[in-house]
DNA sequence: TTTATGGCTGTCA
DNA sequence: ATGACAGCCATAA
């Protein structure tokens, strides 16, 4: 019922999360009419050119981390961009959800 | 067309 | 608190 593809869905959410903000892949597919399919906001995501102009770098795991997907250390350049918008990480590498976690709607 | 997989999530130990 | 297992279904081959 749309032209636009489930990618393309994702990606106008993404692009919705403020700056100093960050979502779970979960909070985004649900926001994107994908609830319940995390894993296909992960899938956009991974998907996304290099010269992309949407925020990826705020979408996070449910736990509050960041996903390795690749190996070598490619998660420390998203955490810096986090931390970059002023988001803190704890000792372990995990973000305060509680605190960070965007909130649509409710501001 | 079918098959395999996955940037996850939630539950149980 | 962390670690392991199974499941949901769209995308890619």
């Amino acid at each position: 019922m749309s032209e636009l593809t489930s990618y393309e869905r994702i990606y106008a959410v993404v692009r919705r999360i403020p700056r100093g903000r960050v979502a779970t892949y979960g909070q985004v597919a649900t926001l994107a009419g994908l609830e319940g399919h995390a894993r296909q906001a992960g899938y956009a995501l991974h998907a996304l050119p290099a010269t992309t102009a949407v925020p990826w770098h705020r979408v996070i795991n449910a736990q509050g981390a960041i996903s390795a997907r690749a190996p070598g250390g490619d998660g420390l350049h998203q955490r810096l961009l986090l931390e970059a918008e002023g988001i803190e990480f704890d000792a372990r590498g995990r973000i305060r959800l509680a605190r960070y976690q965007w909130r649509p709607r409710g501001q």
